[in-house]
DNA sequence: CATGAATGAGCATTCATTCAT
DNA sequence: GATGAATGAATGCTCATTCAT
């Protein structure tokens, strides 16, 4: 029987929300302990449990939140009109400018997302793949889109083309952010909008362009 | 001969190596207990300790084999004439093809390498981001040597250029041998021919090619 | 605060320290297992750890404690004033009752001091070494102090004398604690008192004495 | 059924002895492992079973051989005719002299005696423990042979008399033998005939002679 | 709501001993 | 006689989770 989420302190929910995705992000599933968590938070062991059923449900709630918040960015990149081959990479690099600027903002996050959840047991890392599955959807309609308003070549392997460039994108994302070494506290030496610049460039013309 | 290693059956260190891969690729690190890996050998406890001085040594011994397999495939790609761009994509369409075949064939290596080898410890993280330096050290390589015979623009950015090449690649990599579930036993409807040829295009093209 | 040692309750802590005393000076360092001191305590085995960084920090501890004590006891013998002959076997006769009584009431601690201390690891050896050592000391300066007040032939091998007598004080405490067996619970005829005036005619006149 | 002892090559049995008396002497009975046995003996596990039953069978024969070696050396001191006091304190001198100087060829077996077969389980315990009450006996029947020929004062305390002089001369040993820190490689900086002129005086005359 | 001591299943690793060759 | 790979029981320690206060 799950009673209605029994009353919590907001702030202290966020409080351990924010500490254990700052460990998360930099120790891995696994190696992310309660204690922790907790100590990191100022709480005792026992007041995790009231905020949250389990480590993994914890994780979860994290991943679910993200994905939300991720999608939110990518469909703010929905073309309404048909415009230039330079207007679509302008176009693109300002959605790529959003999606590395909340990812530069959110490192823990996408630290959780696109490198750690892997680390962790199955469920988690289902969570982890249906986001990417909605990130790759977002960018099908996308380029579907694109490829309705003539913009694009037609191609009948539509999500062929999504998925390679949703690789080159969280590939890049991952590179950008943590680093050769997926270290969350990396410091790359390009902007946000450079790399999204250059990531979309890449992605309409590559290696030639 | 250093550190007397003592004599062993190479089979059974395959044997070993095998359900460690299998098990390792499938559950990850923190997952695979030494108890299932011998269960699955066939043998006891004890012997998995005669062939392996620790389970995170097993795992670096896995990495470092991996690194200079992989770098050996690469390492045949380096252009040694100019040619014209449709050269330049059909070479590099090879290169993958031999990239793609053989991580198919190492698929339980690639996803330790891809996926899994993030949910360990520091010292099996730091060895697998040395395999992805290693591999984008041989990338770089061969886009230089293409910059060098004027078949790519010259950019002052080939570290970057680079790095989305490789990102391109392990993330194409990454979805085509584990799908979006990163399962391993995940079969893509792609021959790695197809997807091989299908990146290079997207390599030199982008979307527009 | 150092190290922020947990919030412990003293009792349990006591429990378990007795349990571990007990089964340690019975069958020593290795054949004491961690799973019989909880058992003994009546806890579980994750409360030990709560309790303790480590088996080989608990026996560290139990033989620091056992060390201030031992001092403790001896310090209180220094002599102020020069006496007879008498008085000072008198004096000594009282200071090795305070030590055999002592040792009498701390059987397990004397167990582990001076007999199972030597089948432990090399921090736990070199801990039991250096109570011996301050105890020696201790005596040192006695022996210093008597012959200062002309009360003892003055030597040029203090050391050597003192060494002697922690010999035969600390042979004759085994012995008398332990039996031929050392068997921890031994009972031996003589009283503290008694094998106190024995020791200290010895120490002062002999066999001859 | 226990067959007579196999055929076995002495000097390989020799060859294991001593090894095993090194690093038993060294490390104790439980940190003894076998293969670093026949590691330093030179042979393979399997030989070690071929010549000793097990590890604790090695250990008590090694125990069982020193004692009697042990006992052997006290005995040439028994008394035949009465003498002064100082050619008491000259025999006995002597006697430890003999004593300390087997002592110090056989420092091993001695560590073994003294300090570390107390680390071991009951048996070996118990082995150490009579050899050492032979070396008592052998003490009390020259005790009582001085007190029977009128060189030393009558006691109906023979026993602790015997008891309270091994003390002195076991404590004196482990000392001289092996410092306070019980290390086999010790060097102490008297000669055997000067540590034992020095006890023996003591033996007869306590701190005061 | 909060606490933090207690729990106990779970795991990597060790090492004396065996036995097929 | 000798070998050394194989065995597996045993043990110290971890950590997510619980629950009495």
């Amino acid at each position: 029987m799950l009673a209605a989420t029994p009353k919590q302190d907001p702030e202290r929910r966020i409080q351990l929300i924010e500490a254990a995705l700052k460990i998360l992000a930099c120790k891995g599933y696994h190696s992310t302990k309660i204690s922790d968590v907790v100590k990191a938070a100022g709480v005792s062991q026992g007041t995790f449990y009231w905020y949250f059923q389990s480590k993994e449900q914890l994780v979860l709630e994290l991943i679910e939140d993200g994905k939300e918040k991720l999608i939110e960015v990518i469909a703010q990149g929905y073309r309404k009109h048909a415009g230039t081959e330079d207007d679509m990479v302008r176009s693109s690099s300002r959605l790529l400018t959003h999606l590395f600027t909340f990812a530069d903002r959110n490192r823990e996050l996408m630290a959780l997302l696109l490198i750690k959840g892997q680390g962790a047991d199955t469920p988690i890392r289902e969570a982890v793949s249906q986001t990417w599955i909605a990130f790759e959807d977002a960018f099908k309609s996308n380029i579907q889109r694109a490829m309705e308003l003539g913009m694009l070549p037609r191609t009948n392997d539509l999500p062929l083309r999504a998925n390679i460039l949703v690789c080159l994108i969280t590939g890049v994302l991952s590179k950008w952010l943590f680093g050769p070494m997926n270290d969350v506290d990396f410091k790359s030496v390009y902007a946000p909008s450079e790399i999204a610049e250059e990531t979309a460039k890449f992605e309409f013309r590559g290696l030639l362009g």
